[in-house]
DNA sequence: TCTGGGGTCCTAGGACCC
DNA sequence: TCTGGGGTCCTAGGACCC
């Protein structure tokens, strides 16, 4: 089964950090690091130059969203600890997230690529698939006209990968970043991409990376010579093959324009760990908090919910979630904060916890306020 | 001075039904 | 009396991604 197929990945650079530099331009060329919760900077009532929060005056749990490629020469990434990041650059500048701007960005720059070439598929706030299939143009012009529209839309620079499947594009987009096109053909993608550690792989994360290396793989043409019944043998008949089929270059999955939303959640880590009788007061606004968000988002989203769950960790960072599912959908705030609060009663409120997260699954659309029941009857919410 | 918040998908066991 | 499968739903946890 020949893939004749052309597929692009779209990836913005340092996304969020570029967006705050379209607003704080004299940052340009600094270490910047984007996370926390932080004031936004002002500026000196009389001078007018802007003050910044310098990374080594942060204290708390935050992490890095985003950095600067010259905050990521200091070996700042995405993921680390605020404090942590300190260490390595204490005078890079702190911003908080702005997810409005973020946000706003975001659709900006897809609706320039639309523009283009309307096959798209959202794969977050910074991302997206393309299928160029059926678009005319020779690949490295056509992503250098798609390249050009999100800067003249945005101002920011992005990178791309197009090959022939999602997989493939995937890894492209990564290898010359930032601003670069990468161009893989059938002809020449393995010269590429066999030589990547298998980590490179979308869906390859640390563990089965991990469990890779101790088999003796390390690459990702290492995996494709591999024999997939051994693949099997380890990681079980759908990720084995799975594993063997990409790394061969296989990957028919389409790119998908529509999807539904499966589940809506917010959680909220504490400044400090709460206990649930000492600091039941906080806890409990806090959790109502949670199940009045949720619900003002599956409001806003036109859905309603089966099923309730709440998440806990706890000050050793060990996660426990817990559910329910009624035999009706709702997606009143009370109603929301009933259901996880009978999820609450059923785990253990005897050591610290540092979050508290409160999730609606099994989403059914809502129609005129009225939601179609699962025997095709009608009921009211509560 | 470790470790955010929002998601998707998969697995595995048990209940329950045919 | 023992011993089936298959299918679906529910629950809990974990890997992974942005």
């Amino acid at each position: 089964m020949e893939d004749t197929r052309r597929i692009a990945h779209l990836d913005m650079d340092a996304f969020f950090a570029s967006v705050e530099l379209l607003s704080y331009p004299e940052l340009r060329g600094r270490a910047v690091v984007v996370g926390g919760r932080g004031a936004v900077p002002v500026s000196a009532a009389t001078g007018g130059e802007r003050q910044f929060a310098r990374l080594a005056d942060y204290v708390g749990r935050g992490v890095v969203t985003t950095s600067t490629y010259e905050a990521r020469a200091f070996g700042v990434f995405s993921g680390m600890g605020l404090m942590k990041s300190a260490r390595l650059a204490p005078e890079a500048v702190l911003l908080p997230a702005n997810f409005d701007a973020y946000r706003r960005n975001s659709r900006c720059f897809k609706a320039a690529v639309a523009e283009i070439a309307p096959h798209i598929e959202d794969r977050g706030i910074d991302e997206i698939y393309i299928d160029l299939s059926g678009v005319d143009g020779e690949s490295h012009a056509l992503a250098e006209r798609l390249r050009a529209a999100v800067l003249a839309a945005t101002g920011l620079s992005c990178s791309i990968g197009i090959a022939p499947n999602k997989t493939l594009a995937k890894i492209a987009s990564d290898l010359d970043k930032p601003g670069g096109v990468t161009v893989l053909t059938d002809a020449h993608w393995r010269d590429r991409i066999w030589p990547l550690s298998a980590r490179k792989i979308n869906g390859i994360g640390p563990k089965a990376s991990e469990r890779l290396t101790r088999l003796g793989i390390e690459r990702i043409g290492e995996l494709a010579a591999a024999p997939e019944a051994f693949l099997v043998s380890h990681f079980g008949e759908a990720s084995g093959r799975w594993m063997h089929r990409v790394a061969n270059g296989i990957d028919l999955r389409p790119v998908v324009t529509e999807s539904e939303p499966k589940s809506v959640s917010r959680e909220s880590t504490f400044e400090r760990d709460l206990h649930a009788r000492h600091d039941r007061a906080a806890l409990s606004e806090i959790f109502t908090d949670l199940c009045m968000r949720v619900a003002a988002d599956l409001d806003r989203s036109g859905y309603a919910c089966r099923t309730v769950g709440i998440k806990l960790r706890y000050a050793d960072f060990k996660s426990v979630t817990r559910d329910i599912t009624l035999p009706f959908s709702l997606s009143d705030g009370p109603g929301i904060r009933r259901a996880a609060g009978e999820c609450l009663k059923r785990v253990a409120l005897d050591r610290r916890i540092r979050l508290l997260g409160v999730r609606a699954s099994g989403l059914i659309p809502v129609t005129d306020g009225v939601t179609a029941g699962t025997d095709g009857q009608l009921c009211l919410p509560w």
